[in-house]
DNA sequence: TAGCTGATTGACT
DNA sequence: GTCAATCAGCTAA
C-alpha cells in the first residue's frame, strides 16, 4: 500500500483534515507493526487562528511554514505527545491534528504501549493515547509522512465515510470555529 | 535563572 | 464534576 502523495498536503489545513478521515496511519517504530484508521481530526491555521502553535510557539514557526506532509510532534501538560500533519505549500503555515484512531494492525502492540489490556475502542482515542500506542515522540518532529517508520495511507474500504463537523475541544482561544471533523458513527472518537 | 503556560489523561468525589 | 502530574520553550528580570 502506498503512503499518500505529496500533493496531498499540499491543500488548506481544513481540507486536509475533513480528507484525512478514514487513511490509516501506520507505524513501524519499535520493529513493530501499528497502525489505525483516522476517526478524529482538528485543522489549525495560521497566526490568525488564535489558538495555532503557529501564532504562539515560534520554535515551531518553520514547520508551519514548510511543506506539507512534515510530521509535527509536541509535548503539552508535560506528560503527553500531540501528533500533527502539516499541511499547505510551502510559506503557507498550517497542520491538521489526529485526535483519534480506530486501531487495525496491532492492537496488542498497542495495547502493551498502553499498558493497558482494555478493548481496542480506547487504546488510541485522544491525542495522547494514539501517540502513545503508536510510539510516537519528539523524535518523529520533523519527519516526512509520505515515506519513513511513520506513514499515513489512502482510505480504503467502501466509499465515503459520514463526517460530522464542529467546534474544536480541550482549547482554550478560538473555540468556536467549526475546525474539529470526526467520522459521525464512530465509537472511537475521544471524548 | 525562575516562573509560566498548555491542542491531556486518568483517578477520584 | 474537579484536580494533579510533568516538561519544553518562551518570557521577564
Amino acid at each position: 500500500m502506498p503512503s499518500l502523495p505529496r500533493a496531498f498536503y499540499l491543500r488548506p489545513a481544513r481540507a486536509v483534515a475533513r480528507d484525512l478521515l478514514g487513511c490509516i496511519l501506520v507505524s513501524r517504530h519499535g520493529g513493530a507493526l501499528a497502525a489505525g484508521r483516522i476517526v478524529e481530526t482538528e485543522a489549525y491555521l495560521g497566526p490568525e487562528d488564535g489558538a495555532s502553535h503557529a501564532a504562539f510557539r515560534p520554535g515551531s514557526h518553520r514547520l508551519f511554514y514548510g511543506p506539507g506532509g512534515i510530521a509535527y510532534v509536541f509535548l503539552n501538560y508535560g506528560t503527553h505527545h500531540c501528533l500533527n500533519a502539516i499541511a499547505g505549500p510551502p510559506g503557507t503555515p498550517g497542520c491538521v491534528l489526529i485526535r483519534a484512531l480506530e486501531p487495525v494492525t496491532g492492537q496488542a502492540v498497542m495495547a502493551r504501549r498502553r499498558g493497558v489490556t482494555a478493548a481496542a475502542r480506547r487504546l488510541a482515542s485522544g491525542p495522547g493515547n494514539l501517540t502513545r500506542a503508536l510510539a510516537v515522540t519528539l523524535r518523529d518532529n520533523g519527519a516526512d509522512l509520505t515515506r519513513g517508520p511513520l506513514v499515513i495511507e489512502p482510505a480504503s474500504g467502501p466509499g465515503r465515510p459520514r463526517i460530522a463537523r464542529g467546534p474544536r475541544i480541550g482549547i482554550t482561544r478560538s473555540t468556536d470555529r467549526p475546525l474539529r471533523f470526526w467520522i459521525a458513527d464512530s465509537p472511537f472518537v475521544s471524548r
